[in-house]
DNA sequence: TATGACTGTCAGTAGTGACTGTCATTTTGT
DNA sequence: ACAAAATGACAGTCACTACTGACAGTCATA
């Protein structure tokens, strides 16, 4: 191993539940398909977690990155709304890639898993409010034009949304299109609508 | 009965297999239940489709919806962008609506059954590429300015996909706000960032 | 009335998957 | 090196599920 990090059988079986869950689906897998992958035996699993659905709902909580970001982000804002709707486009993916699995988790078992979906959009719910805000701030300041904030607002995370669904999967409906360059192209949009 | 078309014994069974998939999952969902939501016996089910892969697969091709729309498109494009944008984001969400089950079945079983996604994939691209080559064709006329025109096409079909995913759950992240008055807000930002 | 297409009931099969118990073996902490 | 804890191998239980077979009922049509 290059890396000396010793990662516990408890953790190797969370992290391959979430893998192959997040790829066929809860119903798919089997406890004996996650205890052989992680290289370990069904037994142990049982013994760890004792039934599978505690097992998903272990995985959930203990890789479910939930970082705070209130505090720190206002300040970073530069009042510059180029500059500002790309730290905010980059940290929507940011966080987003980083639970990746988890989303797809919870979109595909949303229905079956209550309670999965709404800690997946915790994330997106506080960068709209923070984005509704900036475009009021930058409003008063002259900076931006007046329309329906929220709305705006609701567009640009929806256009992140899209684009960040589309990445998710293997075989993307627009393969042509790095995630980096469209980032640059949608912000300058916005950027350019809302300036007066 | 209001209307007297009487919809056949196969039929019922396709339409509740689509149903009762598109919420719970291939997986979670038994022929039992399948023939007995939609007041039959299994047995009939069996009887009419052998299998139950054979059901969701015919249940895809009899009720995917793929109207042909090239022909008809260009001709109703007016030339002026916000009038356009509009028809065009109506028209996407128009047959997204009608798709809406297949496509929640393709997201979900997506990778076990391949081959749904490319076909519930076939009217965006379809979508994108007029709407490329319209971008093109609007700046030849001098009517928009000049930017990569696939990368903003790209941005905003991925902000209706986002919009459109969005209003899939009964349970919306963004519940406030209406899909209407998003298109027009979204398409309202879009000609003002395009309009030299 | 008789035939055939369609359907329901019921009993049953074969396979699978979550989960348990037992005992031997390995790994770990001290 | 030794005891404790963790793991594995194996066999087995129980419920569920896709799927089948045998038989009977309904109903339209010739």
């Amino acid at each position: 191993m290059p890396s000396s990090i010793k990662i516990s059988n408890k953790d190797k079986m969370l992290l391959t539940a979430i893998d192959l869950i997040s790829q066929k689906g809860y119903k798919s897998v089997t406890t004996q398909e996650i205890a052989t992958t992680a290289g370990l035996s069904e037994k142990t699993l049982f013994r760890h977690f004792g039934s599978k659905q505690n097992l998903l709902e272990t995985a959930f909580d203990r890789f479910h990155y939930s970082e705070e970001m209130e505090d720190t982000f206002h300040k970073k804002l530069t009042g510059d709304l180029e500059t500002d709707l790309l730290l905010i486009s980059k940290t929507y993916h940011r966080i987003m890639n980083q639970n990746r699995k988890m989303i797809m988790i919870a979109i595909k078992e949303g229905n079956t898993l209550p309670g999965f979906l709404e800690k997946t959009q915790q994330h997106p719910r506080q960068l709209l409010k923070i984005l509704t805000l900036y475009f009021k701030n930058m409003h008063k300041k002259g900076k931006i034009i007046h329309t329906d904030f929220e709305l705006q607002a609701i567009s640009f995370m929806m256009m992140n949304f899209g684009a960040f669904l589309n990445n998710l999967d293997a075989d993307k409906s627009f393969p042509t299109v790095t995630l980096d360059k469209f980032i640059q192209t949608s912000v300058q949009t916005f950027a350019r609508a809302l300036t007066p």
